[in-house]
Parts: structure tokens; sequence; C-alpha cells
DNA sequence: TATGAATGAGGTTTCATTCAT
DNA sequence: GATGAATGAAACCTCATTCAT
């Protein structure tokens, strides 16, 4: 997830993604994350400002990085349904995948310690504008109801998150048959036709 | 919302519950607890084993709360539909009347912070059994198509927690309309009859 | 060892005894103290005045009553060799019997937590001065060599300490015959007739 | 006493010695010997796991040195008289010259703050074994009494210690002479042939 | 007498950060 | 670039002692 930075900047974003889905951040020391990255800690401080900058340089890569991957499913050629799909199965797909991403942003997009220019900065580079746009384009063509379509992309988001949470807590398991059906109950949720599409 | 505990453990607890949704964890301090609350370091002691217990504690009482507060809706006398709208029509009240609790619990469910037993304590005097109960009857009768009620659930509650979140980051507003259609929409997604419901 | 205390008194004491015997003076806290004795830590401050005070107590109230009991052996009516073994014997024998008193008072005899006061009137009731006498005696009578008694009681006692805390540890095994070895050992190393003796 | 150990840690170890002589353990802050010592608390917390840690390497440090010393007598060439007494000489040489470790030594050999690997640790490079070897040489060539060396030598042991307290405690002078006249006396006390030896 | 809740200074230890090498 | 020893403020927690009941 870390390409575009230097090799000890990698290493210090890994390992520090790890010891927050392990431990939890108070218990991530700068002294642990040096000793578990194999870089020392003088070291981490000359490529990172402080603690607090190595976190919020985690929160902009894992959006960004989340963001390029569910565009891959948005950006394909395809009617709104198919984008649709495609989409929210990208955003599983995700979860799934980089589960340590995924719930890292999870439990820090509402806390104070990330700024609120590194949350702009990750909006902006993130996958919920594209996926605004498309459920606009989707009212516009009287698929979906008449709604504000920032809303309906969170309710959306939110049943795919609370799914894959349930998941990982093993509440249930998330098989893929379960996934296309989650995501077509979403669209039948704000569908005209719902009875139709079915 | 700690009715039934201890005046002194009160003031920590309601204490306890601001500091850390203001400023959140880790920057909240023993010391300034103690400062905040009204009592002294050793006598916040008195009452709790440690911060970790204190933070259970917290978060116990605040399931247990919700719990309560949504059963008022879900055990009303009415149709299946009737208190599945009073049901959810409470977990959004209590997200937005209670919002630090609300917050609080959904920072913290999944935080390791949290021991297990808490949360095992935690889902026993909640509403998610009452509520799956509810998902299941509506199976039974062929309201809902046939799924497993917990991850139906689930995937209303994820909804309704990003519509509250969206809402708390002033993404847009949330009205008591928005909410009625919002239920709605939730109702419809796993309707089997979703037109004739609307 | 309490017979002349308040009852309550007797409680601390003893208490203190054990605890500092199992796990030492700075691991034995007021509140601990309170619990293991049955007394309030209230009621506590209402016999003694401190921590210091009870410590300081209890170090003159167990020498006091070792010095009782050796004076028992040394106050006999016999000759200067027969109330040597007695006397000594009795140093023996309340070491094994009351070994936590023995080992606190060998622990404690030196450290500045005991006040000069309380090692002073510790001296007065202790069986000291009465063992002094009695070597003052067997030099006058040419029994003993010519030596400060002091210093000689001092060896001796060392010699008898040593071999109860080395059977303590289990580094040997002490048996009555031992001891009277040793005794005679101690007779032997300041008579002037040693050969006759043996 | 501490040449084997990095500068840092030298200066914590003789500070601790020093302060606890003075001041008794308890009263042994580490912000008070970060002071003293003149190393930062953090920098003490990087050369030593705990205040335990500290005490018990002080602990082996020096009975290790104590032992070294002593052998200095024990080992060189000469009767088993001469050895006898060039061995407890170097004991109470050791007791005079290093009286804060002498009295460290003799206060904490039977506190439970000292782990019994560091005991048994500090036995190995003691002086208790090449003195036993000495008694077991000397009852062999019957010059001793048949009696288990290991007590003969704690109750010589003990008569120096107590000859040495009492000089500390200033009850008496211990000059040279008394010290051989001591000495003299441990190995009359169990020597067969006490007449001749005088 | 007796209780134990309340106090708050001070205990040990951790931790983000710096800086000489 | 890279190291890790050094810093010291601040963290959590304990404890002797007091005092209202």
């Amino acid at each position: 997830m870390f390409e575009q930075y230097h090799k000890v900047q990698q290493a210090i974003l890994e390992t520090t993604l790890r010891l927050i889905n392990q431990k939890e951040l108070q218990a991530t020391s700068m002294a642990l994350l040096a000793k578990e990255s194999g870089v020392s800690t003088g070291n981490i401080y000359h490529y990172f400002q402080s603690k607090e900058d190595i976190i919020n340089e985690l929160y902009k890569a894992i959006v960004y990085f989340s963001g390029q991957f569910v565009r891959q499913g948005l950006d394909k050629e395809g009617s709104i349904r198919e984008r649709f799909y495609w989409g929210w199965e990208k955003v599983v797909e995700f979860g799934r995948q980089y589960s340590q991403g995924f719930q890292f942003i999870e439990q820090y997009s509402f806390s104070p310690y990330i700024h609120e220019n590194a949350k702009q900065e990750a909006i902006a580079g993130g996958w919920c504008d594209p996926m605004s746009k498309l459920y606009t384009e989707a009212i516009e063509q009287q698929l979906f109801i008449n709604m504000d379509p920032k809303l309906m992309v969170q309710l959306h988001y939110g049943s795919l998150v609370y799914a894959l949470k349930g998941h990982q807590l093993s509440s249930f398991v998330l098989t893929n048959q379960t996934v296309q059906t989650t995501i077509q109950i979403c669209w039948n949720s704000v569908s005209r036709q719902a009875s139709i599409d079915q």
C-alpha cells in the first residue's frame, strides 16, 4: 500500500499499521516501533516529524490507496448498475484483503488524532466523490429515488462496513454470495423499480 | 445514564465520557479526570481498579442503557412493522440525544481496550437480541426475505450509524423526515413486497 | 508475646509481625494491615500514632519478651556454667519457637527505622545485660579469659544467630545435640581450661 | 567494587549503595537516586529493568567482590592455620574497608527483596565454598573436631559479623589486636588441641 | 470506639523526542 | 543517513493518614 514511499518509510508505516491493529495506538510506543520495524528511533525522526505525523501519513496513504482501489471498479466502462456493483465489490474486497488498513480507517476516521487537513486530503483522494457522482447520475436517470446522494452512499457504506465487522468478529460468515445479495439489497433499497430489478 | 451507580462513580463515569469524547483516551489522564470530576485520584482508585476498569465499566453501562432505551420501542404492543419503526427510531434518538455515549460505543466496540467479557455482558443487556427476534418473526411471516437476521440487523444498524456520523460531521442535515425515510429504506431493502409498502 | 497490650493492639501487632515476615516492610501497607487484622485503618490510628510507631512498639515488645524468656534461664539457681548453658539454650529456643519475632529483631535491630530510644528501652528489658554480668562473673572467677564481656557475648550470640539462620535457610539441620555442641564450643572458645571442660 | 560494569551502571550502583545505607530502601526513591547519581530516571531504566533489578544486581556484585577479596587470603600458599587466619582477616578487612557493602549484604541476605537466583549466583561467586573446603581439610587432618564444616563456618562468620556490628554501633572498639584474638578464639573453639595452639 | 471514604503527595515507570557520535 | 544513549515531563497508581459519621 505504500509503494510511493521511501523503503525506510514503508517499513515504518507497515509496522505501525500492524502494531496499532494488534495492540492499539497507546500501546504502540516509538521504542517498540523502532524495534519491530528495524529502524532506529533517531532514524524514524529523520523520516517523520512526530508520532502524530506517522499516524496521519498512514491514514492518508491508506485512504488514498483504497480510493485508487475502488475507482478501478467505478471507472470501468459499463452501465450505472454495473459500476454500482463493481464499486461496492471493490469496497468489500479492500476490506477483506487489506483488513488491517480497513480497520485502521474505520477506527480513526472519527478520531481527533487525525488532523482535519489529513481528512480533507484523504477525501480528495478517496472514492466517496466518484461514488457520489455515480449516485447523482442514477438519480438523474430516475433509477434511484430523489435523495441526497451523499446520504445514500453513507447508508450503503455503513451497511457494508457493518457486514464486514460482523464477519471479522465471527458473528456470521460472509460468503461471496452473501456479498452479492447485500449489494443487491443496497441497490433495491433506493431503486425506483425494485421489483423489476430483482 | 448511570443511575445504578454510586454518586462518586457517576461523577467519574460522566466525566470520563465527556473527556474521551473531547480529547480521546490517551489524552485523558487520571490527573485530569480527577480534577474535572472533583474526585481525588486516590478516591477514584477506591471505586475503580484501574483506568481500564473505568473504561470497561463505562462501556458496559452505556450499552446497557442503550439496550433499555431501544427496548422501549421494541417491546411496545404493535405490528411487526410498527415495532421495526419504533425500534430504529429509538436507536436514532439514542444516537442524537446521547451523542457522546453513542460515539464512545462506536469508537470502542472494536477496540482491544474493551475486554471480551465486557463485550459479552454488553451484548446480553443490549438491544441486538430482541431486534434479531423481531427480524426472525418478520421472516417467518414472509414479510422479509430469507436471510440471516443478524446480518440484516447489522446492515440496517450500519446504515443508521453512518447516517448519524455524517450528520455529526455536518456532511448533511438529518431531519426527522430524513430519518423516517431512511428507516423506510431499510424496511424496503429486505421486504418481499417493497412496492406495496411504499 | 503481646499479653500486656489491649486486644485490638494485639491483633495489630501480631498481624504486622506476620506480614513483615511474609512480605517485608515496604509491601506491608496500612490498608493490608487493616484488612488482615480485622481492624479498620481509622481504629489502627486510634491505638497507634503512625506506622513507624507500630513497628517500634513491635520491636520493643519482642525484645522485651525475648528478654523475659532468656532471663528464665539466666536467673535460675545454678553454677556459672549451668546458667551459661541455660541462657543460651533459651536464646536458641526463642529463635526456634518464635522464629518470626527472632527474624524481625535480626532484620531491624540495625535499621534506622527503629528509633534510638526504642533500642535503648529494648536493651534495658532484654537479656544482654544479665548475660554480660554472667560473663563478668566468669572472668572474675578465672573461668573465662580476660576479654571485654560485651564482645564475648556478641561473639557467641553471632554464632548462635548464624546457626539458626543456616537452619532456617535449610543449609543444615539443627538438632538438639548440635545445639548442645554449639553452646559447648562457645564455652570452650573463651574458657581458660578448655581441655578439662570437654 | 563495580569495575566490570558500564560507567553509568557504576554510578547507579554506587549511589544506590550509599543511599540505602544512609536512608534505607524505602526512603531511596528513584527520583533521589537519579539526582544523586547524575543519571536521569529514564536512563536508569535503560540500564536496569526496575528498582528491584538494581538492588539484586547490587547484591550480586558485592557478594562477588567480597568473594574475590576473601579468596585472596584463602588461596595463598601456607598451612591450614595460616590460611584460616588470612581468610578471616580478609573477611574482617572487607567488613571494615567496605562497610557499606558489608552492611548491605548483612541486611538483605535474608530479605525476600533479593531473589533466590541472585542468592544462588552470589553463593557460587562468594567465599563460603572455599572456606568450607579449608575446614574439611582441617577436619581430615584431625586439626578440627568432627562437625559439619558448613555449620562451623557459619558459627565463626556469625561471631565476626557481630563483632563488626558491635564495633559499628560503637558498643566497643575493635582493634587489630582484638581481631587477632577473636580469630584465635574461633580456631580454638573447634580445635582438637586448644592448649597447644594457644 | 469504630468505620472506611477521602485526600493528594509522592512512588515507580514509560515515552516521545533529541543529539552526540 | 543512521544509531541508540540520554532526557525529564508526565503517566498510572499507592499509600500513610485524616475526618465525618
